[in-house]
RNA sequence: GGUGAUGUAGCUCAGCUGGUUAGAGCACAGGAUUCAUAAUCCUGGGGUCGAGGGUUCAAGUCCCUCUUUCACCA
């Protein structure tokens, strides 16, 4: 009984670049694509650009190119890099697109036709230079809690408080800087009010993982309860996105369109593909639809979207998966530290897109849980499973069958082997449907262990010295050529290329390999030609060095992955000055220090070295840079600030074991900072 | 701040509905082996399972408090 079945990952926002943590997602739904499609069913991957919002029109608008030029660059480039790390879409759309445009004027007429559209005047924060109302995030000014300066107009990240930009003391536009006035201005709202019971039913009938069904009874509240609000769904001009039907000025909210966007994707493709749309999405479709997401838009996949399907006549989802953010070594990723990878600076420089792909299959497990790519792990573990235990097993016995038996195969030797190919089969195929790939991968390589251990205990090597022992090569190599195959279509889905090269190049197939040829035993191989080749650990480094940024050029992101959430985000730090939170700051050890010698260095032209007193027993040796302004002589005895935590640096003149701040520009400078008096060598600064 | 998750050897992770001396891979040490682009096999060291209470004949596994890290709060 095969099944037919729609995929969806979540669509990527048209202002940035592929990076890693997007590539858990789509690299886990490929995977589970690939595998479904193995298994014979019917399965069809649709995705999308996301595309509209204001920080896509603001980013055009700053780059002098239209909304479209822009959203089709970038459509050109997330295309590249996902073909590239091998997801294969059935079809990779746009939500700028004309189907697009029609469903979600339809749905929207159907939820108002049903009742479930209201519109209300509500004020809201106007810039008067822009001659645009202001979303949240790009609304800034004192928090009205903690008065820390410079939080955004929906919550502080130095106090954690969360408000309304009204609230916000001394507000101010991002965009332009002016001061905002509030304008009274008239909304559409989809009456999610009314759809608690709904929801609560849906959200509990095993359409969400148990950690994700938990999160949303916070949000739904136990029954009679009504925690919901109903949701805002229109913007004012200017917004780029979808007029609303009779209501010139009125745009749909991206997150509106958005999930919209999937069915969409999907109507493009049937137009391609002659394929029946409504079987799809009828209200009473049999097929069966998934939907793939980080954790971070649960909320709108799982409230939002569920009850527009269903106040608009069309089926909701069989199931939605949410999956954990992306760390790298065991931290947020950040520009700073060179861990804010791009899809593409990773091809650039490790190549093997397999290597990732095995990488998060051996760690994703099917929960919301945050996944951890660990650089060091990663180059110990692919070179270990993937070229250690999997691919030697063809490299160390496929010489001899070559060598002694012309490529032929013993066949008998390997038939009683299928029974345990099978048995191993269900169990992985279990793990790979509920998407514990971690599971599946600790079997496989469970598998591979077995193969090596009995090749060394019956030593092949040794027989082949012996024309007597023919038989017994012919039988141990042959078993192991039946591995060689049998662990290439458990990891078929993880590692596409290197399983279409067994079955094609190494096996003689015509075809790649199928779940269903572990009940096959091949009978000849061809000369085996080196499949996978270790990772060198100095790629990952000279990638990790490519991207990393200085400082002052960018501080870690604070929000980890910028997913499709980041539609109600500013463009982050490209039209902006980044945030950093207060323990990023309480990371930066300042100290009072007193200058207790400094002297030239010769040969040097800018540098002073500096002994410093911070109440330490041994004083600190730095070298800093402001030659050209001091005199060494007049700044014994000095207080000033330096840092006192950061990494020793190795210089030609010696060791420097900390920085002094100063203050410069174009206009002068370096100015050393002095404390006020009372400050004691030692003293934090914060 | 509220809510949901999370914290197991140096690193990355398994440990099902509580039950013998807590496991694996990597890393490390010693040995074996040489077929394989240092790949394999054996042996070993290493953990008071975040902290503190409690339930139980028995808790990494259940309950409470605190704490770490992450996410969400439309």
């Amino acid at each position: 009984m095969t099944k037919k079945i729609l995929v969806t990952s979540a669509l990527p926002y048209a202002n940035g670049s592929i990076h890693l943590g997007h590539l858990v997602e789509y690299i886990q739904t490929d995977i589970w694509v690939r595998f479904q499609k193995m298994q014979g069913h019917t399965v069809h991957y649709v995705c999308a650009d996301d595309t509209h919002g204001t920080p896509i029109m603001l980013r055009a608008e700053k780059e002098g190119v239209t909304p479209e030029a822009l959203i089709d660059a970038v459509h050109k480039e997330h295309s590249k890099d996902f073909a590239d790390f091998l997801v294969e879409f059935d079809n990779y759309h746009s939500t700028n697109s004309s189907e697009n445009k029609e469903l979600s004027q339809t749905i929207y007429k159907a939820l108002k036709a049903n009742g479930k559209i209201a519109s209300k005047t509500i004020e809201q924060y106007f810039d008067p230079v822009k001659n645009m109302f202001l979303p949240d995030r790009f609304i800034k000014g004192e928090c009205p809690k903690c008065h820390a300066k410079d939080q955004y107009g929906d919550s502080c990240e130095v106090c954690g408080a969360t408000y309304s930009p009204t609230e916000l003391i001394n507000p101010f536009s991002a965009v332009s800087g002016a001061t905002p006035v509030r304008k009274e201005t008239e909304h559409y709202f989809f009456k999610l009010s009314e759809c608690s019971d709904f929801l609560r039913e849906w959200t509990r009938s095993g359409t969400l993982q148990a950690e994700a069904a938990n999160k949303m009874t916070e949000w739904l509240g136990e029954a009679g309860e009504n925690k919901l609000s109903d949701w805002d769904i229109s913007r004012d001009a200017p917004y780029f996105g979808f007029e609303i039907p009779d209501a010139p000025g009125k745009y749909f909210y991206v997150w509106l369109d958005a999930p919209i966007g999937y069915m969409a994707s999907f109507k493009n493709l049937c137009a391609k593909k002659g394929l029946d749309f409504n079987e799809y999405w009828a209200k009473d479709s049999k097929t069966e639809l998934y939907h793939f997401i980080g954790k971070d838009i649960l909320y709108f996949h799982a409230l939002f979207w569920p009850a527009t399907l269903e106040y608009s006549g069309y089926r909701k989802p069989t199931q939605i998966f949410a999956h954990g953010f992306l760390t790298v070594n065991g931290e947020k990723m950040s520009k700073s530290r060179g861990t804010f990878i791009t899809a593409r600076s990773y091809l650039e420089h490790v190549k093997n897109p397999e290597y990732l792909r095995y990488y998060y299959a051996a760690k994703l497990n099917g929960t919301m849980e945050d996944i951890d790519l660990n650089l060091e792990d990663f180059v110990a573990r692919v070179n270990s499973d993937l070229v250690g235990k999997y691919i030697n097993i063809a490299s160390r016995c496929a010489g001899f069958i070559t060598k002694f038996f012309d490529g032929k195969l013993n066949i008998e030797s390997m038939k009683p082997l299928v029974a345990d190919a099978l048995g191993q089969g269900v169990l992985i195929k279990e793990s790979y449907e509920a998407r514990n790939y971690a599971k599946a991968i600790r079997d496989i390589m469970d598998v591979a262990d077995r193969v090596n251990l009995e090749i060394a205990n019956i030593a092949p090597w040794v027989l082949a010295k012996d024309e007597s022992k023919r038989a017994e090569l012919h039988d141990i190599c042959s078993k192991a050529m039946h591995y060689v195959q049998t662990i290439s279509i458990y990891l078929a889905p993880v590692l596409p290329l290197v399983s279409r090269k067994i079955a094609r190049e190494f096996f003689g197939m015509d075809r790649d390999f199928l779940w269903s040829d572990l009940s096959e035993v091949p009978k000849s191989i061809n000369t085996y030609q080196h499949i996978i080749t270790r990772l060198d650990s100095k790629h990952i480094d000279a990638m990790v060095e490519a991207n990393k940024e200085s400082l002052q050029a960018a501080a870690p992101v604070t929000h980890s992955q910028v997913h499709h959430a980041q539609a109600q985000q500013p463009a982050a730090a490209d039209t902006m000055v980044e945030h950093i939170s207060i323990d990023d700051f309480t990371k930066v050890n300042l100290v009072i220090a007193k200058i207790v010698n400094a002297e030239h260095v010769e040969g040097a032209e800018k540098l002073l070295k500096l002994t410093l007193d911070i109440g330490e027993a041994k004083p600190r040796q730095v070298f800093a840079g402001i030659k050209s302004a001091y005199d060494p002589m007049t700044l014994i005895g000095r207080l000033t600030v330096m840092v006192a935590n950061l990494a020793p640096r190795k210089m030609k003149f010696g060791l420097s074991e900390g920085m002094v701040l100063a203050a410069s520009d174009e206009q002068g400078g370096p100015f050393i900072l002095s404390p006020d008096n009372g400050a004691r060598p030692g003293m934090r600064v914060k």
